[in-house]
DNA sequence: CTTAATGATTGACATTTTCAAGTATTTACG
DNA sequence: CGTAAATACTTGAAAATGTCAATCATTAAG
């Protein structure tokens, strides 16, 4: 079995050369593919995904976003934000308040149950992401870190 | 109004120190959607989409993939390259052949208008891919490259 | 030769994405 | 002030995507 997979290479390594593998666009689905299923396999205990964790954690911030500001940050339409943030309102996790300088805003913002779990979620989140990064060294990752969150906030 | 948004942080801004901002799971949704955004824009004209272009690339690369393999490389579920090849094959631009080896197995191949048309498409990602770099030099580019693959491919 | 495994396909179902329209509120401007 | 335009959230519908189990044809294993 072994060597029969050492003969007939997989996929993966079939394509290595591939117009495709030199890819940014390709590259990064693939790592946020990766990524993701682990990062939601450590999440589902909690009663999350990677989806209901990002708000939480930016609900959690300090930061007070408003929803509007949630669907910028995390690229989605601010009615896919309307969901989300009805779960995790439901469990007890975040509230709604209305800003007051702005009536039409809403505001969320974590509650103690939900700082409580971030602190859990944000621990399972670090360790998928030790896996994932494990075969770059503690700089390699603080340089991808760095080059992806200029691309990644590149103003457009 | 110009001065109104200097005063007035937009989220992106807003949340650069939160703790999602450093989170590569992250940091790789948000490259990607911004990326893949602007891919499908430009292959709009030529009839593809980021995920027919990525299908298309490899049946024209030589390397004559199953469906199997596609579905592997690409993070897909078999059932989804189905309609991806249906449409590429109904268009004219690629084949599905019977491996002679294993009679199971299909492989897709470009035809001439597949390679005619994978060439302009190569070339509109190749631009999207420019603008999405911008922010980074040509030698941070090949680092990210670099560094995403390792993490892409990594054998798990 | 029989059984198990694999690759493609289909169909059902859930989730996600995308949009247009509606309500409440605020801003811009005459 | 008062009206019109813009903004924030919400709703709902339609399309696209993701997930999974079952099926058929073929191959591999015993």
């Amino acid at each position: 079995m072994a060597t029969k997979q050492a003969v007939t290479a997989n996929a993966t390594d079939r394509f290595l050369n591939s117009d495709l593998a030199t890819d940014i666009e390709f590259l990064t689905a693939r790592t946020r593919a990766l990524g993701s299923a682990r990062a939601n396999k450590l999440l589902t205990p909690l009663g999350l995904k990677v989806r209901s964790y990002s708000v939480l954690s930016l609900a959690c911030s300090g930061l007070a976003p408003t929803q509007r500001e949630l669907a910028e940050f995390l690229s989605l339409d601010p009615s896919q934000i309307v969901p989300l943030v009805d779960g995790l309102e439901q469990a007890g996790l975040v509230e709604r308040t209305a800003d007051p300088a702005d009536r039409r805003s809403k505001v969320i913002t974590g509650t103690a149950a939900g700082a409580r779990l971030y602190k859990k979620a944000r621990a399972a989140t670090a360790e998928g992401e030790t896996v994932t990064m494990s075969k770059l060294s503690e700089s390699e990752q603080e340089t991808l870190r760095d080059l992806l969150s200029r691309v990644a906030f590149c103003a457009e």
